[in-house]
Parts: structure tokens; C-alpha cells; sequence
DNA sequence: ACACTGCATGTAATG
DNA sequence: ATTACATGCAGTGTC
């Protein structure tokens, strides 16, 4: 090793004899501190040479919490402790200038493990003191304290863009005690982190501005600067939490295609950047993007384009840590331009601001439309942020989503790919991808490994795609790859729904063609298959067999059903698959359970065609016709495993006027169970409520003489309803004139204690006290429009609303609603309305018609006037506070209209 | 009528 | 429970 001395100018002192110290940051990088100052240097910035025995965290001095060293030893030592939040003795004292050295929070990166953070065996770097990069050379990690562990070796040669830019080059350690057979997956990712650490890091020394882009720099105060050239090169980070790791694709390519979650550069947010946002891209992307220049590429972030992203409102929602992280600081709303280059080079300016949000902030890219559109990006789609230094330049790159949706939805036998099984149609994915000489030797170790673990993962390496598309503009090369499907089982769930933007369910392919692509649950269990060859142990649990396996389950073959009819005649089902060897349709009876692997071979319900020489059963015409089939099979499926929902969820009304208006949506349920409307995400097509049955906001509302199902629907509800009030008013009389008997007040008081609501029909009341409860029956009104809802949900949702009155009177009678509550209900609106419309007149003298036993409100009562009292009490409904006296089995529903 | 802007809200993820 | 963020939507401006 060659000495070197410290790079604090004050000390200088000489690395042979002071320095000493390796310090493990989080990230599994290390930093050393100079025995003499106290400087620390983070290697990936100014340090060339580490050499440690130890590991791990000092504490602060001032203040005593656990820090790792971050302090970057360089002209502006002080200043850059400021970002860090990190510190050590000597800034400690120094602290005079920057108290943040100890801001950070205790512990708050303190996840290292000494295990993990290894220790630093040899290094010889000569990296980028004075801007220029030079030649970086591997590091070692790994663990030794006890003897064993692992240790990679990396290589980064930036000169050489041929060979080496970013070359990740995983080795086995010589060491003869540190077998690839024990490693563990976990350790497995934590090295590829590791290694991965250090491609991007090279930073310039001199570049005091990070945000070169920042059209208006009033705001870019000194510390910012500060804290971005002190944070730039640095990657503190976390373990992955999941397997963030991918191959790519490429062939014949001298460099890495390893796309790894990159684990950024710690920005000035001290919030964690989620791993979701983790840049991955491959070495060769980096390659791309810098080009030919001697710039180094640090990937920032990246971010899955949502539907409003993507839109045309040109708002790119920005992850909030990520734009407090890597983009300039803005303390206004109306931030400030940005400018970002895009990889073909061509500069945009967007406006970087934050909208105040719940205390918070949301930070959106503004005017990003021209961008997206020139990438033709969509919701999916993925941009990543990067920055080129030394220049500290913004850089925009993008990977299409086709990769992703393939991996989250493939559904291989939907796919009408010339015949090809899935497996076959697997391998022939497999054919395509080809691993990249520096990591296949891993990729073979992890095969050759008797752990299943790796084996896994090696799987999982080999599966995933890596078609970022940093197009710089004469390199579309690797636009063919950018179509290849991947086997979705391979790839962990997590990373597959983030692919495509987990945050938002919305972004879930829902359309019909999108679906056939779904691998559904059930059709998942349908497919698995008892392990083979182990037998299971038989287990009775409450008279309940199980069958108890020790090995998982696995995935049979796939297969398609198809159901025959002719005309309205059902000719019964038919399971059809491919044979693996020959790819030729066979049918089969629909019974039989397909194990992972079948051949015509195995065709033993079919003598004529137990081999693979036996013709074809489909022409491509039957087989077309076979899977249209098979897609209305599953749309028949689909549609009788979420009936019980449809009809388990909304009761009554809502249960019929969601027959009534999904009309002819009904023949294709797999379209209205999925979708949302546009007025609700809770509310689906169907959805009777308010909100949903009016037509669109501001496009005008349906005509009177409209006949559409909705209007037809909430046509028939109130003239349902209507009658029934009538029909209650007039047994209320009837009631009420019972009451007029001798036997008056002692019933009345027994009313009175069995219902509070009764009292208003008392004549014994204050006319204040009454006109208060007027008031409060005016906001109850919901109470008697709910009527006919709860009242359905009382019957359990089984009550045909529209049949006849008379018809629902018995079911009524069954519900064992207070007779007196229906009436003081069904007597409620029209009270409401004569005194809303100054009709006290008539009030009274419908108040003493009923109890001078005067005839009911004439049955006949005009449609129009009907409705009439309807639209007032509608219009009175807003605010409507539902007296919870009435709640309970006799609760008085609300009709949505 | 349409586009733009800024805020509010609901949902999912995270602590 | 809190936070982040996707998106709806009302208010405003512009054609």
C-alpha cells in the first residue's frame, strides 16, 4: 500500500502510521479515520486505502450517540460534516461549526452488524481527489472476525469503458474456508449490495455545486450545496429487505447487466429512501448515460409512472424523500425550475415545486409532459433520476413497463403463441437471455449450490428481466429484449407488483385482454399439484382427512377448459393441453390433474395419440376457436365466483337496482366486477347509490321522459315507495283511530315509552317543543326515505322492492318494524312538505283528519304530485341527521333517492 | 368548453 | 396512527 497522506491539509499526516480505523457505514461501505486529526474520509469519496480491524460505530463525542464516521476529510471537512449527520472526535470539537454532525438520530444508522460490516482486508483505490478519475480498484469484504464469510471482489475501471465501466466482477474467495455452498442467500444479497456499492461512487472534490440544473439558484443557499456535495457520492444503505437483484439480458456485452436495487446516495433527508425507489439499473445503462465522457453516473431514484404521472396534466408526482434527498432545496411553492437532461441528451426544464399536503409536503415535477411524450412513456413506465458528476447535471432515463406487466400477469396458456406450451414457451424466453460473463459464475455457483436457497435464487436470477432502456439515442439495441416475457412465478411478488406500481391498485391491468393474461388465484390453486414422489401422512382433524405433506406443493402443467355448447344445448366441458415435447393440442377428460410435465407419453386416455408423431388434434383454426372458448370458460368462471359477492354485498334496493342497471353489463361480469367507475373508487358499475346513478358531472342530466335503466330503476323505487306510504298512512289512521277509543291514554302512554319518536303525534305537546321536532323531523326525513332499504335489509336483501305493495306487506309484517314508527314515517315527508311550503294550513287540517278519523290521503293522488312531494323532500335532504332513536332493527332507511 | 392550477381526499404503505 | 401519494375536483383562466 502505498502511503498516502491525510487529506485534512492541517494534518497531513501519513496513512502508513495514523491511519488506522475503518469504520463500517451502513452500507457496508467504510470510512477511516485519521489517528492524528481525527478526519474521517469516506471511501467512495477521498479515501484510497483502508485498512481496518475494526468495524463498526464510535460515538460521538459531544454527544455521545452512536454515529458512524461520515465525515468526508477534504477542503470543506467542516461544511460537509453539516450533511452527514454523522461525526467524529476531531469535527466533534469542531463542532462549533456544524452541530448537525451530531443531529443524527441515535442508532438511526446504527443496523450494522460487525458481522456484516466485515472487515476491511485490503484496498488500493485511486479514485477521484482532484476530479479526475483515475483507477479504482477492488475492494475486499468481508467477514472475518470469525474466519469466515465473503468476500467479492469488485472491479471498476472507468478508463477502460470496454472492459470495465462499472464491471461488477463477483468472485469466490480464495480463501479455501469460505465455501459458496455455505453462503446463504442473505449473505449472497448483502455482497452483491456491497459490491454494488461502489460502482457509482466517484465524486469530484471540486464540484461545489450539485445542482447545476437549477435555473433559479436564489434559493440554492450555501449549506444546500454544501449538503449535496458532501451526500453525493455516499451510499448509505440499508440492506435490501428483498431480493432486489436481475440480470439482464444482454449477450456478448463486456459489462455488467446485473440490475440491482441500488441502494442511493444518501441524500440530505435523513428518511430512508424506500427500497422502491431504489435506481436499478445495470452498469451498462450507467455506461450509456455517461457516454463516452468521464463522467460518473450516481443514480438518485426512480419512480414508477402513475396514470397521472403519465397524464396529460404533466405532473410528475415526485417520492417526497427523493425530492427532499437529490433535488435542490425549495422553501415556496412554487420552487424553482429544474433542469434535467434527458439520456439523448436534450435538456428540459421543469418546474420543481411542492404543493403543503396534511402538514406535509408533495413535491411534483411540473410541465413533464413533452418529456414523457418524447419517451412515450406511460402509467408503468419507469423514469430514473440520476446525476452526472462531476458535473452534479440531472439525468432523466426511463425503462419501458412491457417487462413488468408480462411479470406480474403472463399468463402463458392464455397466450396464443403458435403453440407454444408454457414451458416451451419459457424456454424460449430463456433462450433469449443470456447471462453476462462476470456474473454467470455466480449464477452457476447458485445452481451448483446444494442450498436451495441459492438455488432460488439463482432461479430468480436467471428469470429476471432486465430491459431498462436508457435509449440514449443511437442505442436501441436492446429494443427486442424489451418485449421478452418473463415467467411471473419466478419473480418475488413484491418486486412484481412494484413493477408496475403497487401503490396504486389502479394501475392493475383490468381491462378484459388483461385479464386473460391473470394467473387468478383459483386458477393457481387449480394448478397445484402434491409433491411428487412423497407420500403424504394422513391427519384427521374434526372428522376432517388432511393430507400433510413435508415438500410444497407444486405447479402442474397448465391446461385450458373449454365449455361446447350447440345453440342453448350444452355439450359438456373439455380439457385440452400441450404436450412439452411436441407442442401439439391433446385433449383430455376434464377430471385429470396434469403433473409440472407432460408429454404425449403420458396420454394414456387416448391410444391414437400417446405419441408425439400422432397429428395435431387442432387446426390453428380449432385452436383459435379453443381458446376463444377457454376465454369465455373463464368469463363464465369469473362470473359465478364473484356472483355471491355481488349479491352478499349490496342488499334490496341496491341488489335490484344493480340488476337493473347493469342490464346488459350482466353478460360480461368479469368487465363490471373489476371496474370502477369514475365517480368513486368504492363504487362499481352498478353501484346504485346517489353518486353513481347520476350521469357524469356536468354533461346534463337524464330527461324525464328518459327510459334508461337507472331512470326506469329509481322511477320504480319511488313509485314503490310511494304506495307504501300510502298504504301506511292509511293504517296509521286506522291506528289512530284506534287510539281515539276509551282505552286512549293509558296506550298512548305505553307508545310513548316503547317510542320516543311517537311523541310528536301527541296533541299533548308544547307547540315550541313541537315546532323543535318539526325541525329535527325535517332532518330526519332520511329516516322515512330509508324505509325501503332497511326494510330490504331486514329481510336479508331478499325482498324484491318492486313487486306489489300488497305483496310487501306481508314480508313487511314479517320484519317486525314498529307499526307506529311506519306510520309516524310514512307520514313524515308530506308533515315536512306542507310545512316547508308554508301549508300549515292544510297540516293542520291533515293532523286533525287523522285524528277525526277523516279519510286517508286519496289513494289516487296525481303521479306528478307524488313526485312533487318527493322533490321537496329530496331537496331538504341534504344535511340530515338521523335521530338515533331510530336506529335498531326498526331503523327507517334512507332511499337514495 | 376546455385547460390549468392548487387543494382536498381517499387509500395504501409504513411505523 | 401516521404518512405518502395518486387522483379527484373546484376555482380560475383562456380560447
Amino acid at each position: 500500500m502505498e502511503a498516502k497522506s491525510c487529506m485534512n491539509e492541517v494534518c497531513g499526516a501519513a496513512k502508513s502510521t495514523e491511519w488506522r480505523k475503518g469504520w463500517a457505514l451502513r452500507s457496508g461501505e467504510f470510512a477511516v479515520l485519521c489517528d492524528k486529526c481525527g478526519s474521517a474520509f469516506e471511501q467512495s469519496m477521498f479515501c484510497d486505502v483502508f485498512h481496518s480491524k475494526e468495524s463498526g460505530w464510535r460515538e460521538c463525542t459531544p454527544c455521545g450517540k452512536r454515529l458512524h464516521c461520515g465525515c468526508i476529510a477534504s477542503k470543506s471537512l467542516i461544511e460537509l460534516l453539516d450533511s452527514g449527520g454523522v461525526s467524529c472526535l476531531n469535527c466533534a470539537k469542531k463542532s462549533g461549526l456544524d452541530s448537525l454532525a451530531c443531529d443524527e438520530k441515535p442508532n438511526g444508522f446504527g443496523t450494522l452488524k460487525a458481522d456484516n460490516a466485515g472487515d476491511l482486508q485490503s484496498m488500493s483505490v485511486d479514485n477521484h481527489v482532484g476530479g479526475s478519475v483515475e483507477k479504482m480498484k477492488l475492494m475486499q469484504l468481508g467477514s472475518t472476525s470469525n474466519g469466515v464469510g465473503l468476500r467479492h471482489l469488485l472491479q471498476f475501471q472507468s478508463d477502460d469503458p470496454d472492459e470495465s465501466f462499472g464491471k461488477m466482477k463477483l468472485e469466490e474467495s480464495a480463501k479455501p474456508d469460505i465455501s459458496k455452498a455455505n453462503m446463504g442467500a442473505k449473505d449472497i444479497y448483502e455482497s452483491l449490495a456491497q459490491t454494488n456499492l461502489s460502482i457509482t461512487l466517484g465524486s469530484s472534490g471540486g464540484n461545489l455545486n450539485p445542482f447545476p440544473g437549477v435555473v433559479d439558484e436564489k434559493e440554492h443557499n450555501k449549506s444546500s450545496s454544501v449538503i449535496q456535495q458532501g451526500t453525493r457520492a455516499r451510499h448509505l444503505l440499508p440492506k435490501p429487505p428483498k431480493l432486489a437483484l436481475s440480470t439482464g439480458s444482454e449477450a456478448n456485452v463486456g459489462i455488467s447487466q446485473i440490475r440491482v436495487a441500488r441502494p442511493p446516495a444518501e441524500g440530505r433527508g435523513r428518511s430512508q429512501l424506500l427500497p422502491r425507489y431504489w435506481p436499478r439499473i445495470t452498469d451498462q445503462e450507467l455506461q450509456q448515460i455517461s457516454g463516452d465522457s468521464n463522467s460518473t453516473i450516481v443514480p438518485l431514484f426512480e419512480k414508477v409512472l402513475s396514470a397521472s404521472d403519465a397524464g396529460r396534466i404533466g405532473r410528475l408526482v415526485l417520492p417526497k424523500a427523493c425530492a427532499e434527498a437529490y433535488f435542490p432545496p425549495i422553501s415556496q411553492p412554487e420552487g424553482l425550475p429544474l433542469r434535467i437532461q434527458d439520456v439523448k441528451g436534450k435538456e428540459w426544464v421543469f418546474q420543481f415545486r411542492f404543493w403543503p399536503n396534511n402538514n406535509s409536503r408533495m413535491y411534483v415535477l411540473e410541465g413533464v409532459t413533452p418529456c414523457i411524450q418524447s419517451m412515450q412513456l406511460q402509467a408503468g413506465d419507469t423514469v430514473t433520476f440520476s446525476r452526472m458528476d462531476p458535473e452534479g447535471k440531472l439525468v432523466m432515463g426511463f425503462r419501458k413497463a412491457s417487462n413488468s406487466v408480462a411479470m406480474q400477469d403472463t399468463q402463458p396458456s392464455a397466450i396464443p403463441n403458435g403453440g407454444h406450451s408454457s414451458e416451451s414457451f419459457f424456454s424460449g424466453v430463456f433462450e433469449n437471455l443470456s447471462i453476462i460473463s462476470g456474473y454467470s459464475g455466480v449464477l452457476q455457483s447458485l445452481k451448483g449450490s446444494a442450498d436451495p436457497h441459492l438455488n432460488a435464487l439463482s432461479k430468480h436470477l436467471n428469470s429476471t428481466s432486465g430491459d431498462i432502456n436508457w435509449l440514449k439515442s443511437e442505442k436501441y439495441e436492446d429494443k427486442t429484449r424489451e418485449s421478452l416475457l418473463l415467467p411471473s412465478m419466478l419473480v418475488p411478488e413484491r418486486k412484481r407488483s412494484r413493477n408496475i406500481g403497487s401503490k396504486s391498485k389502479r394501475l392493475l391491468m383490468d381491462r378484459q385482454d388483461a385479464l386473460e393474461l391473470k394467473l387468478t388465484w383459483e386458477e393457481a390453486q387449480d394448478m397445484l399439484r402434491s409433491p411428487p414422489s412423497v407420500m403424504p401422512s394422513i391427519i384427521t382433524i374434526e372428522d376432517h382427512v388432511f393430507e400433510e405433506y413435508e415438500d410444497p406443493p407444486v405447479f402442474g402443467k397448465r391446461s385450458i377448459f373449454v365449455v361446447r355448447t350447440n345453440g342453448l344445448m350444452f355439450r359438456g366441458q373439455e380439457q385440452w393441453t400441450q404436450c412439452d415435447g411436441c407442442s401439439k393440442w391433446r385433449r383430455l377428460p376434464v377430471d385429470v390433474l396434469l403433473p409440472p410435465k407432460w408429454t404425449c407419453m403420458d396420454n394414456k386416455w387416448d391410444p391414437t395419440r400417446c405419441s408425439c408423431s400422432a397429428p395435431d388434434e387442432l387446426t390453428p383454426g380449432e385452436l383459435e376457436n379453443l381458446l376463444r372458448l377457454n376465454k369465455d370458460f373463464k368469463k363464465r368462471r369469473l362470473a359465478t365466483s364473484q356472483r355471491p359477492n355481488q349479491e352478499s354485498e349490496p342488499s334490496g334496493m341496491d341488489a335490484l337496482s344493480n340488476v337493473a342497471i347493469l342490464g346488459d353489463n350482466m353478460g360480461d361480469p368479469g368487465t363490471a366486477s373489476v371496474a370502477t367507475t369514475t365517480k368513486h373508487p368504492r363504487h362499481r358499475p352498478g353501484c346504485s347509490c346517489i353518486v353513481c346513478i347520476q350521469p357524469p358531472s356536468g354533461k346534463g342530466k337524464h330527461k324525464p321522459t328518459c327510459t334508461c335503466n337507472v331512470c326506469m330503476t329509481v322511477k320504480r323505487r319511488f313509485k314503490t315507495l310511494m304506495m307504501r306510504k300510502k298504504k301506511r298512512q292509511s293504517e296509521r289512521e286506522a291506528e289512530v283511530a284506534q287510539r281515539n277509543q276509551p282505552t286512549w291514554a293509558p296506550k298512548e302512554e305505553a307508545e310513548a315509552e316503547v317510542d320516543s319518536n311517537s311523541k310528536h303525534a301527541s296533541p299533548h305537546l308544547d307547540p315550541s317543543e313541537n315546532e323543535a321536532r318539526s325541525a329535527n323531523e325535517l332532518e330526519s326525513k332520511s329516516q322515512s326515505n330509508n324505509l325501503p332499504n332497511k326494510a330490504a335489509e331486514a329481510g336479508k336483501g331478499q325482498i324484491d322492492l318492486n313487486c306489489h305493495p300488497d305483496r310487501e306487506d306481508a314480508q313487511a309484517g314479517s320484519n317486525r318494524l314498529s307499526m307506529m314508527k311506519l306510520l309516524q314515517v310514512a307520514t313524515l315527508p308530506l308533515e315536512n312538505y306542507l310545512k316547508q311550503n308554508g301549508l300549515t294550513s292544510l297540516m293542520a287540517e291533515q293532523q286533525t283528519s287523522s285524528t277525526s278519523q277523516a279519510p286517508p290521503q286519496a289513494a289516487g293522488e296525481s303521479e306528478g304530485r307524488v313526485n312533487e312531494l318527493a322533490s321537496a323532500t329530496q331537496e331538504r335532504e341534504s344535511g340530515g341527521e338521523e335521530d338515533n332513536s331510530g336506529s335498531g332493527p326498526d331503523q327507517i332507511p334512507n332511499d337514495p333517492q
